[in-house]
DNA sequence: TTGAAAGCGCTAACAA
DNA sequence: TTGTTAGCGCTTTCAA
């Protein structure tokens, strides 16, 4: 296990030839390099990385910033990052930060110590602003509308999907709508909001559900929907595993789907398939590998990724 | 952003002082330390960790290699991985294989190159012999029953679960089981087919469905399964997930559950309490934190965690 | 086509 | 308590 000079040493050669093999650089002699070779085989040489990183000043990895592994939501994200960063033969850091600001923190400051090129952030906690004091030192991508920003974003209009969510239910006779966002503050929630204002008006805040991301939530919030005196006839939920729990919940109530209460979630995740579901589309795996060619990208952009309405019995 | 020697210019110390501060090491004066962050401050001074790496000869960075990262199986895993990292200040890189052997190798050399000072193997493809090779280069784990390797190993005990779901159905009067797995040749799968024929002989090889890991795939196994003309009067499924795709397609087919077919999912995850699906309860976050400690240590060990059967109501 | 030499930026053993 | 010095291992420019 040696390292470049040993094979140069025993090859005849300079590291320096050594290195121009070892990276597949023209003008080398083929005795040289077949010496070089066969020297490099016969110490079982294995480059050292780090070297390799300090000496070119980048890494050929990238981070990613994201709240939850286990969740699909953000797997699916996550899955078409790393299938881009296969093809590109990077590597992938990830942090899972819980929406702990703290980790996020820490994870960006993997671009100022150098360890990563450039950093995906699939969800946040923290303020944008705090984000942007790292624009100096890498590339970022934010999985978010930024329209305005210095920093590259790749995502799903979320007004617009709401809105014509909501168009759609309309259409269907329903005027009590219901919906559930992850946070109460939040760029979804706000556009979300904002697209219910534009078309009923505000809306009765017993009638937003907050904290909705798993099926328990989604079996906590039909619990409460239960419980109302007005319920809403529809609900729009923040994705599919909600969604999911929240219909099981209302069977085992005894209410029946769409006959008491209309759902719509969003993702499109097979679990919706099975459950005759309807559902808004996101192309998730596609917006992470849009996300990773930003990042290697050396210019700004911003990305909208498609959504569309899925119809199935749930409505 | 100069570099250790600017500071130490500008503070008026040797690089070794600087390094001292920076690393919190004791014995340096208050004046020169003070001096030092003084100079770190006003060059707005990173440490660059890839030469930090080099010239300690670690990276306190572990790979993971996992097969899909979208699926709650895996993602679970890998995020009591990420939440024992994190405590220990680790970082993650991780590789997702899509049981690719070219990727797990590729995944191996961050080993090898240190790039990672250790590895978690989730779930492979490729044979054992081939990952002991690189046991010389770190530590590596892997997810799955090992007992004699050399490799340290955590795991479920696949075929005392197996085996106690089997004379669970057995006790509920049921004698036509049959079963999914993911990959019909693999660990866990053999485990299963030798706790089967040892309660029941040799399953009938239309009664075993491999292929099984989605929602999807229980969907598919479902149609299957009713297109028998010897129904098991029982399933034994991969997971909650396949479990979940199963139940609802036989419920669509006009089955019920657990009338005609009895069911026992795999995981406890969420989405079976919803469904009310009789499950296997693993600590899957466990399993990942416990794998984690493991690449830390420096001792070889295998560790067995807990299963549990949950009944509810598909048996 | 090749080699010498100067980095890349930090650590740590040793001597003072 | 501090500085000197010798690495860590690879890349890349420059001159030959």
């Amino acid at each position: 296990m040696g390292n470049i000079h040993d094979i140069a040493r025993l090859a005849g050669v300079s590291a320096a030839t050594v290195s121009r093999v070892m990276n597949d650089y023209p003008y080398v002699s083929k005795e040289k390099r077949q010496a070089v070779l066969e020297a490099a085989e016969q110490l079982h040489y294995e480059k050292n990385i780090n070297a390799v990183h300090l000496a070119r000043g980048k890494t050929e990895t990238i981070g990613v910033i994201l709240p939850f592994v286990s969740h699909p939501y953000f797997g699916m994200i996550l899955s078409g990052i790393a299938e881009a960063a296969e093809k590109r033969g990077y590597k992938l850091l990830i942090m899972q930060t819980n929406y702990n600001v703290i980790q996020e923190i820490e994870a960006l400051n993997m671009l100022k110590l150098k360890q990563v090129d450039g950093l995906i952030v699939i969800s946040r906690e923290c303020p944008l602003e705090l984000i942007e004091d790292y624009s100096g030192c890498g590339r970022i991508v934010l999985c978010e509308a930024l329209a305005g920003s210095s920093l590259s974003s790749v995502f799903v209009n979320q007004y617009e999907a709401f809105q014509s969510t909501l168009s759609f239910l309309k259409e269907k006779g329903k005027t009590r709508i219901g919906y559930s966002v992850l946070r109460k503050e939040g760029k979804s929630s706000n556009a979300r909001k904002k697209a219910y204002e534009q078309q009923f008006g505000k809306a009765p805040c017993h009638w937003v559900f907050d904290q909705a991301l798993t099926v328990e939530d989604g079996t906590r919030i039909a619990g409460k929907w239960a419980a109302l005196s007005d319920r809403p006839d529809s609900m729009i939920i923040t994705n599919d595993f909600v969604a999911a729990g929240f219909l099981l919940e209302c069977r085992r109530l005894g209410f029946s789907i769409p006959g008491d209460v209309s759902l719509i979630g969003f993702d499109n995740h097979p679990i919706s398939a099975a459950l005759s579901l309807s559902t808004v589309e996101l192309p998730l795996q596609q917006l992470g590998t849009i996300a990773f060619e930003q990042v290697l990208s050396s210019k700004v952009s911003h990305k909208e990724v498609p959504f569309q309405l899925i119809e199935r019995g749930s409505v």
